[in-house]
RNA sequence: GUGGUUGUAGCUCAGUUGGUUAGAGCAUCGGUUUGUGGUACCGAGGGUCGCCGGUUCGAGCCCGGUCUUCCACC
């Protein structure tokens, strides 16, 4: 893997670059959709690829080591081929599970044991066999086996967590150098920063997470209820540590807006749910603001979805249309609005893009987090 | 016509030997959602208990009348 940075925004830590892998090249700042069974819900590969068009998405160790398990998965040959997508995968390592199904597991130094959700069973995660998991799956890049720490989170916690998460880091690096590549690619490792919302932690643990030298760099364990501020402020701190010239990864990252401010303070990769999930469920991101299609008043408006026309269904079809498929509950609404939120996050990182390479981001990002921030 | 049966929220229905402010599901309306346990979750509005009268401290529930639904028999 390589990563090219391209500049930096006068106004702001903003960066632009590239990184190349096996599989394509990656324009960042990027927002990478979430695919967590291999499929990124209710949208098909030949409109995610042409268009909404992101240069990655994301796959979950957990939920494909359950289903449909590792062996179909070495079997089909990897993810890539599995599910027909030819550009960048990342996977991560089940740590996060480790914190949303928290009542259905028990975490040791040794590893974490899972009752599974789908049907009871037990099963333990280790630094070593989730490095395995991930060789199997054969994303293009694969995150470190680490704990999310919930929030709040009392300092002490937070503190043998971010500990163990080191520890289980070295055993990260130390078996994936005995574990070679299954595919004709090339994988990068990425650790993940964690320290809670504590600024000493959280210097702490970019320390320890650059030392290591990886080829790019992630920061967890945040946007899980803290307030926006305390998550600007943690990255912030980070940002400062982490290396320049390596990617940097903000996980589980965010709203349109908490996605501007973290590129603004020199992040180049997010993921997140909400596009797809809240779409499933009726929300629409737009330029100037979410719209609630279930609400009433969209009855009888046969406006565009959206008139800026990033993707196709913007266009096609009206917010009247688009209500009433939610109200009865088609399948196709959930679908629509699917491919409308992902084709809007991924004109908002491009457009972010073109404004760092301008070199006016910072005006630019001000005037959208504002104009983003109301209910239509 | 006779005998039985039914009537409670927009819809389908609970509602204890008569006892606080009559409930549920669906529908409607609003909200929540951050490295996906999500066809999800939370909340709100909505009632002259067919109608009239009676018994009782107290009636959705008991009694009388009346209308209504469905069934059977003339």
């Amino acid at each position: 893997m390589k990563f090219d940075l391209i500049t930096t925004d006068p106004g702001s830590q903003a960066r632009a670059g590239t990184i190349t892998t096996d599989h394509g090249t990656i324009q960042t700042p990027i927002f990478m959709p979430v695919g967590t069974v291999g499929s990124v819900k209710g949208v098909h590969q030949r409109e995610l690829k042409e268009d909404i068009n992101p240069d990655i998405i994301l796959g979950n160790t957990y939920h494909l080591y359950l289903r449909p398990q590792t062996e179909i998965l070495k079997k089909a040959g990897g993810l890539h081929k599995f599910m027909n997508w030819d550009r960048n995968i990342l996977t991560d390592s089940g740590g996060y599970q480790v914190y949303s199904l928290s009542e259905r597991r028990k975490i040791k130094e040794e590893g974490v044991k899972f009752k599974s959700h789908i049907d009871g069973s037990y099963h333990t995660f280790t630094p070593e066999n989730v490095m395995e998991i991930q060789r199997v799956i054969g994303a293009d890049i694969i995150m470190a086996f680490d704990e999310c720490t919930p929030y709040p989170c009392d300092y002490k916690y937070a503190k043998r967590s971010m500990h163990m998460t080191h520890r289980w880091l070295d055993r990260c690096v130390t078996h994936l150098e005995k574990t070679p590549y299954l595919y004709d690619y090339t994988q990068s490792f990425f650790p993940i920063v964690q320290g809670s919302v504590y600024k000493d932690l959280r210097q702490q643990s970019a320390e320890y997470i650059a030392s290591v030298g990886a080829e790019g760099n992630a920061i967890g364990g945040l946007s899980v209820g803290e307030p926006a501020e305390e998550m600007y402020g943690m990255t912030e701190v980070v940002t400062a540590i982490l290396p320049k010239d390596k990617p940097r990864y903000l996980m589980g990252v965010g709203t349109p807006a908490n996605i501007l401010e973290n590129i603004a303070l020199g992040i180049d990769m997010f993921d997140c749910v909400m596009p797809t999930r809240n779409a499933r469920n009726g929300m629409l991101f737009t330029a100037h603001g979410t719209i609630n299609i279930k609400n009433k008043k969209w009855r009888d408006d046969f406006s565009a979805i959206d008139e800026m026309a990033i993707t196709f269904v913007d266009t096609e079809y009206s917010k009247a249309y688009l209500r009433h498929l939610f109200t009865v509950n088609e399948l196709l609404g959930k679908q629509i609005a699917t491919i409308h939120n992902l084709g809007f996050y991924l004109w908002l990182v491009r457009e972010a893009r073109i404004h760092i390479l301008a070199g006016d981001f910072a005006s630019w990002k001000n005037l959208m987090v504002q104009q983003m921030d109301k209910r239509l």
